[in-house]
DNA sequence: TTGTATGCGTTATCAC
DNA sequence: GTGATAACGCATACAA
């Protein structure tokens, strides 16, 4: 079973092995019917360009460098993934995925900066990345691509959710219900880089949208990293006086448990109490959740493009986009009681 | 910001390459001055080792292909992912995953197999591999090993949740409890590999707990992937006579929208109707679910380190690997009504 | 369009 | 314990 070398399909297909070379990486220099007989050959003796190979040759790691907050495995991370891989595999590029679960990993991944000479683009997915890092990432000379990013102060493209037109619909569709107190459940846990974000961004999209509204008040119900959130959101909900009539949460995962929960403690919905979540997570759709839908995937895909783009030289074009969210009308709103 | 190279590190701290190369790759044959010099000249050029050039020397691409069925962002994948990302990482080891969405997806793969020269060990993920596949596999001279597969059969090692003695422990359970009449919510979908398997271990480890039992009885439901999983096991669930007093889900996904509506059709939970999942997915804890935890992550990093042992040589050591479910009791389960 | 020659940056093998 | 040297397998400039 030795594995073939580009000489043996060479020798086999009765050319050289630069041809061979070129009818994988630019088939389209290559005489067809010659290309038929490499192909062939390649095909007989179970032939496979050798990555290692080809990247030292050619000064490409054909490797992506994709750093993210918290764990790969929280809904949005793991989404942008598919979305990076859905164009980079194709592609031939692999991804290396690096978690910043915490300080010591992000100090550790800045220190030793494994990615030097090791990728060929670097993600950055909704990372709170100070000017060092970006300076020090830039100094790689290769791509810098942000995704959900606070700033895009020296990145070369970065593509984000809309949090403000989210929330605004959310106001709006709320409003247009005759809903007038309006409650806002947020976290902000230390170990959530992603959340900090996305909380202050739709808390400030969900103010700013009530200035329209001068009779709309918003409550904002904080839930820090120490204490349980569905129970925080739970007691404030049914104490509040007023009562609100409708509330949005940060995340649908945050909503859930509440939504669960909430009839235990007299509350029916969409009843008594109006529920708005963010993402759209599979669980929104089988729980009947009204929510905002972003897509971590398109997010992903946009980005990975961007990076390609940039690769082959010139800025990506845009090299900002904003991607709308969208409400997704279920059955957790109803008009106000 | 020219990349330095070895030859450049060598000059820097006075020394050869070749003992560059060895202060990265066997620090223990190098003298710990020379090391410490060598370190800090490469720390001062920001030398990182090229992997694309210590691959082709070495004859290793440092990458894993991870092959799963279904998609990465299922609960189960991903967290097996994180399992063989905390072991390979820290190894020097990439992890090139490879998406078996459906049967084009693996028929692509299976007549390209990218794999071959650009990997160093094949993980299988919950895949119903067939011996075809195994062997091509075999071909390529590099580990296999099988996480939750349905045969070990040609393969170098294998670790599996122990389906049987999970639900063994459901079933004693929920006889403690006084129940006799249990229902089994189970899916067949076409498209999902994973959950194919686990239904039918699942469902034979209840009816082989159940002999123990005689005045215990199983009802199935069967929940096809055509039609909503929800509906389908609500419907079931409310009309059938005599009604059950208690109910296994094949997974907490299943169970917990299920969960979320029985006392929309008058079920009280677990008053009227004891429940219990299995998975341990984050909402389960969350929503107060009763259920059997895996913990995929550790199916990983086990899977990983027996891979890493079977590429230094022998095959590991066990080769075939069973881990045991954990049942949480929460707030789903009670004694009879 | 195809073949020839060369070198990418590292590690293995051997001396020393 | 360290240094010199050759080779890993391919892609590219250049020649044909």
């Amino acid at each position: 079973m030795a594995k073939a070398s580009i000489q043996a399909v060479a020798a086999e297909a009765g050319v050289s092995a630069s041809t061979v070379s070129r009818t994988f990486a630019k088939p389209d220099l290559v005489l067809p019917e010659t290309r038929d007989r490499v192909l062939a050959a390649a095909q007989k003796l179970d032939f496979q360009v050798s990555r290692s190979a080809a990247a030292l040759k050619s000064g490409q790691s054909f490797r992506i460098a994709f750093l993210h907050a918290d764990t790969i495995d929280v809904w949005f991370n793991v989404n942008v993934y598919r979305g990076l891989d859905s164009v980079f595999h194709p592609a031939g590029y692999d991804i290396s995925v690096y978690s910043m679960s915490n300080a010591q990993d992000r100090h550790r991944f800045f220190t030793d900066l494994p990615v030097r000479r090791n990728a060929d683009a670097v993600i950055v997915c909704s990372f709170d990345i100070d000017p060092d890092e970006v300076s020090r990432l830039k100094d790689m000379n290769v791509p810098l691509i942000g995704i959900n990013t606070p700033s895009i102060a020296g990145l070369d493209g970065a593509v984000c959710i809309d949090d403000l037109q989210g929330m605004h619909m959310a106001l709006e569709h709320l409003t247009s219900l005759g809903h007038r107190r309006i409650a806002y459940v947020y976290t902000t846990s230390d170990d959530a880089a992603r959340l900090r974000f996305s909380a202050e961004n739709r808390l400030q999209g969900l103010l700013l949208a009530a200035k329209a509204h001068p009779d709309v008040t918003i409550e904002q119900i904080r839930c820090s990293g120490h204490e349980d959130p569905t129970s925080t959101a739970l007691a404030q909900l049914t104490t509040m006086t007023p009562a609100p009539t409708a509330v949005c949460f940060q995340t649908d995962e945050l909503a859930l448990p509440v939504l669960y929960r909430l009839p235990q403690y007299g509350l029916q919905v969409p009843r008594d109490l109006s529920v708005i979540g963010f993402d759209d997570i599979p669980f929104a759709s089988k729980m009947g959740l009204t929510t905002l839908r972003q897509r971590p995937q398109d997010l992903g895909a946009i980005a990975a493009r961007k990076a390609i783009e940039a690769m082959g030289g010139p800025l990506p074009e845009p090299r900002f986009e904003t991607v709308r969210a969208q409400l997704m009308l279920r059955d957790t709103t109803a008009i106000a009681a």
